[in-house]
DNA sequence: CAGCGTGATGTAAACGTTTACATGCAGAAC
DNA sequence: GTTCTGCATGTAAACGTTTACATCACGCTG
């Protein structure tokens, strides 16, 4: 029941043709019609019909972001570094989350199709595959942290291995030789190759190497918990233990507190992420610092980037790299 | 340059109205021409254009969700409840955020406009007017945690004015009598509201006034770690604090930790909204329980319920209750 | 004065669907 | 053998825009 632009035209005594090319600035349009025809609009309230335009135009100004199952403050802070970059482009944000298995990443995909000019997907459940048998070929598409092989696409990925390999390092070098890790979701990508940071530093630092120091989580303060007590009650005990992520860290924490030990007197503690209560904790945790906000800004401004060359660019695979937050936890003093 | 509704019609030798109708099961079809209509389909990969299909139907299929500035865990959650349940009745979710004050929010509903079925709404800067004025009558509102008069639209507001008078007279059980406030970002509504509870609370239970005790912050780790140090610094000092969300109680129990002060030995504090790290950190943190995934839950629930119902149904304004989470920082052992 | 560019506007065909209505055809009822 | 009923399908008009093309008046050039 909303006014139309065939209105306001027969309101302003004009064909449509001219109504549309004083609201887009199209065409010259005369001084006097000009304002006839605004007149004529905002008597009647009129306000473009976005899906005739997007329809007509073969755009929508629109880019899909596609996540996993939210939890913590990672993906508020990605959310609003690239709802923010799009917003200065003029572009909107479908965010559809909690993709937990192939199935429904593809019902998502279908879904977005259409809706979007381009498409961020954050999901350890994707593959080359699901990607090609689901979209045109033609959408941009930019992927945030998956684990696809080729480079058939643009992908952004956070330096996981590295990162912890240093954080490792950096535990190696305060003497620590039994370390033992709080693993994250299983499948997930990011945990994977965390894990294997952890891995390949203790074999190349010499090291403790025993399954044992290995313990299954799944990235909430819970399972950190839970994780940490079963590796305290190891023996030997290790004497530093590190967490796939800061929220695990801060449960592990807990636990280690009930257990009437010290952090990190009797045994250091590092996390993954820095967010921004890891500052905040006490003692205040040593982690990886990733630019998560930097994250999606710069996921957004590459899939525009892509939507404005019509997805003609060159692909690109970028790693963002990270940087240790050396805080109390691990034994430093600063 | 994608397949369209014709191409499979031309190559099933059927016209476009039979295709369409395979497609939404809306007519009887004979199996045959079914049959090679799905074969088509398949073969050519179409999937049908959701501009087109919106266009005529006069729907999108998709929610709004227009949020202020993200920070913080309680956004993710907010989300995640939207989403889900948004998924589970079919709906996409359009998400826009960081709209801090008129004209943003302004530019925002317009945004909307036409490409949602349906918006909730979460800005402490709206107004009855403002709506009015931007919004077609017959589009679905719900507003979420918003400061509007009347009762022409569907509300859902927590209980924050209730939620601070318990914990205030929890305090005051435990015979806490100098109690402090470090507030939330200004002219925003929860955090007026909070305020309210505190004042209200302490007057009530003739506890010591003191613009001294009330100090100004803004809702972030850094702002209640600094909040904090003022009101350390006043004397006499308060024995108790009363942070207005947990990220600012967080930042306190920083600024307490440095003043060589104890939790809950040497002064009590609590926060509010019951993040999940609020449980984790050490003294656990006493706070005011928001069922915040229920939040999003009920408001996606009511708008698609006014989706369904053309927007005629009966406005209804609810209020959502709080409960405290007892844990040790405010003294008490359990 | 013929011819021509130019600026302002209108006309109508896209864009990709859904759906009211029309058509055709087979079998049943009379 | 009509007429009626009902099903399967086609036709064409929406839905609300943008835009290529056509039209027309006007002033300028040669």
């Amino acid at each position: 029941m909303s006014v139309t632009i065939r209105e306001v035209a027969s309101r302003a005594g004009v064909s449509i043709a001219t109504v549309s090319r004083v609201f887009n600035n199209s065409d010259p349009v005369e001084e006097g019609t000009r304002a006839r025809v605004k007149k004529a609009a905002t008597e009647l309230r009129y306000v473009p019909n976005v899906l005739g335009r997007s329809l007509s135009m073969r755009r929508t100004d629109s880019i899909g972001l596609l996540l996993p199952d939210l939890f913590g403050e990672f993906f508020s802070e990605v959310i609003r570094g690239c709802d923010q970059t799009a917003q200065q482009s003029n572009f909107h944000l479908l965010v559809s989350s909690s993709h937990n298995n192939r199935q429904e990443i593809e019902a998502a995909l279908r879904m977005m199709r259409g809706r979007v000019d381009g498409l961020i997907i954050m999901s350890p459940h994707i593959d080359a595959s699901t990607l090609n048998e689901n979209l045109p070929r033609t959408l941009p598409v930019v992927l945030l942290n998956c684990h696809v092989d080729g480079n058939a696409f643009d992908s952004i990925n956070i330096d996981n291995r590295g990162g912890v390999c240093q954080m490792v390092n950096h535990l190696l070098s305060h003497g620590h030789t039994r370390i033992g890790i709080l693993k994250g979701t299983e499948h997930n990508i990011d945990a994977a190759e965390r894990l294997r940071g952890y891995r390949d530093a203790i074999a190349e630092g010499s090291a403790v190497v025993s399954p044992d120091l290995e313990v299954p989580g799944e990235f909430s303060e819970a399972s950190g918990y839970d994780a940490a007590r079963t590796l305290l009650s190891r023996n030997p005990r290790p004497t530093a233990i590190v967490a796939s992520n800061d929220s695990m860290a801060i449960g592990a924490l807990s636990a280690i507190r009930e257990s009437g030990l010290r952090v990190p007197e009797d045994i250091a503690l590092v996390g993954f992420d820095d967010i921004p209560v890891a500052a905040y904790i006490t003692p205040s945790l040593t982690t990886v610092n990733v630019d998560i906000d930097g994250l999606g800004v710069a996921a957004i401004t590459q899939v525009i980037h892509a939507v404005k060359n019509r997805n003609g660019h060159a692909k690109q695979q970028s790693v963002l790299p990270t940087r240790l937050s050396l805080r109390h936890s691990c034994g430093c003093t600063n």
